[in-house]
DNA sequence: CTGAAAGCGCTTACAG
DNA sequence: CTGAAAGCGCTTACAG
């Protein structure tokens, strides 16, 4: 690496002082009533040296770096992907760069993260909060740490978040597949003990149950780490148990392609054979034939909500903000004709 | 933000010196020896204040932030995501953190980008260089600034890189549909000035070359800004004119996924009417009945390598080091049967 | 209008 | 074995 130059060097060119130097360079010469000539010769230095501020020392002396922390489940998986792209738009736009990291839902990648993050002085975080990571979550707040949860959030602890109407998305599938004349609806869904999950089930539950289908009612519990074994038992159940009108919902976009495969591989034909209704967009349900169904998330409100969230809370409000934000329904030809 | 307990806070509880109290955090000790006693001291002082290092004074005095920058053309898409994944573990495993940015192959994103990070002093870079930045990639190189570009590179700079053999993938590929018997095999690829591009069609152009098939070389030049016109009216054409033994080659993901949905829109049956063979998998390829084929880059060696060319470059060493990985052919039941 | 100086939180030669 | 001090590159009250 190349010596970078520094105000001194500048300072020391013109033959003026390192506080005047600052004041131009931060445009600051109106109110502190540097004399025209010399801005004028600070301005042609700076220009000659190719003068960069070093944002590190600036960091330090402001105890600011307008840097955030995003961490997210996995920055591979493109729902995430998606809004780290939104949210580093937002960031840019307003200044401020992006440092991410992915959790895997494990916490202790969580905690190792955050504390990687902090120590690294970010003056906010954007997370998508894992099981097991509350602690972690109040630790953030007790210290006065600004930071908004996306996608999922605690109940129990009261910070920002922006996340989905959950209840809505499975709630509206449900009575949608119902007025289609479906009657033997399976939710899959993972086990897992995050309120995203519980309203999805939720949401799907209370559907059933408000339409008299409450014997029908089939939840599919999926463990995280045994997704493809589970959903794969699954459907043999469903296969054998149920005979007509039969119906899936996929809880999250892994659970819905994967289901994908399933029914590909078991020869079943949708709408024929079984309905589908999955999670989030995705091309595989634009290609697949015909259109599939899904729940659409607002991914672009939800992205630019949080980092918005973020930074009044970094500008120094003290204002909890919690956003709900609506599903979309994106119906396709389901029907069972 | 709570205040954050510093090295005084802690020398100043214990009654020493920072000095100390700073060899005792940093497990020097030893070297240093400091006395037991102290050492016990220091250690319990900051376990009770739970002392965590601010990384940004450290990073000033030690002209080092252990922070990548990495830039791709756009986090959302699913290639540069998985890249970035890979590459944020092996930069965490190694103790770096990586800023991220999307140049949305646009040469003055790129440009800004790359100041914004050089100015927070990351100590390099993983570039995904977009055509019409040579010279910023130049400049990084007169400055001595380690980088190193994946996916794509400039022959014209002596710099280290690691790439797709991309002519050996389209080549690859063409003579794979070749023996499957295909005549009528085109190319759609963009119509763009980087090296990997002109690589992939000219392993496509050589194969049809060398198997004497040069009079049946048709290659579809798409525009980046408008694919998904191109792409259609290129469809309209071959549909028009070719009436048999049909293939068609694509030489990146999105081409992919849009040809797919273009040939379901025109009801065409894979690879009854027409043989597919895309580029990088996705979910889509494996769902589609029957599964298409691809051509796959390795991606994990592309984000590992890339990181320890990079690291080594940190480091000091000034060996340029140039990787060319060889793509898989994921052949699949294309044979025109 | 301008400069000398303190200080952000560290690390590290140097002196004792 | 330990401490005082310089310095990384900035910003900003303060004095003149």
């Amino acid at each position: 690496m190349q010596k970078r130059v520094s105000l001194k060097d500048i300072a020391n060119k013109v033959g003026v002082s390192i506080a005047l130097v600052s004041y131009v360079i931060n445009g600051q010469e109106k109110e502190k009533r540097v004399g025209a000539e010399v801005v004028k010769k600070i301005r042609e230095a700076a220009e000659e040296l190719n003068y960069q501020p070093n944002q590190i020392a600036r960091s330090l002396r402001m105890k600011s770096t307008k840097t955030i922390g995003l961490i997210v489940a996995d920055i591979a998986n493109p729902f995430f992907g998606h809004l780290a792209r939104i949210i580093e738009n937002e960031a840019s736009n307003q200044g401020y760069t992006v440092i991410f990291g992915s959790s895997d839902e494990d916490q202790f990648k969580s905690e190792s993260l955050i504390n990687t993050l902090s120590n690294r002085q970010v003056d906010g975080f954007i997370i998508v909060p894992t099981e097991g990571t509350i602690g972690q979550i109040r630790e953030l707040a007790k210290k006065k740490t600004p930071f908004v949860l996306v996608d999922r959030y605690f109940p129990e602890i009261n910070a920002s978040h922006v996340v989905l109407d959950n209840y809505r998305a499975t709630y509206d599938a449900t009575v949608q597949l119902i007025n289609e004349g479906y009657r033997n609806i399976s939710l899959c869904a993972y086990e897992l003990d995050l309120i995203h999950m519980k309203e999805r089930i939720r949401g799907y539950r209370e559907a059933m149950q408000y339409n008299n289908l409450a014997e029908n009612l089939h939840l599919v519990e999926i463990r995280p780490e045994h997704y493809k074994e589970d959903i794969g038992k699954a459907f043999d159940e469903i296969v054998a148990v149920q005979k007509e009108s039969r119906a899936l919902i996929f809880a999250t976009n892994a659970l819905s392609v994967y289901g994908l495969y399933c029914i590909q591989k078991k020869s079943l034909k949708i709408p024929k054979d079984i309905a589908f209704f999955g999670f989030d967009g995705g091309e595989s349900f634009d290609l697949f034939d015909p259109p599939l169904s899904f729940v659409q998330q607002p991914l672009e409100e939800m992205g630019k909500e949080s980092f918005n969230v973020l930074l009044n809370l970094i500008n120094g409000s003290s204002k909890i903000t919690q956003v709900m934000l609506s599903p979309a329904l994106i119906v396709r030809n389901t029907v069972n004709t």
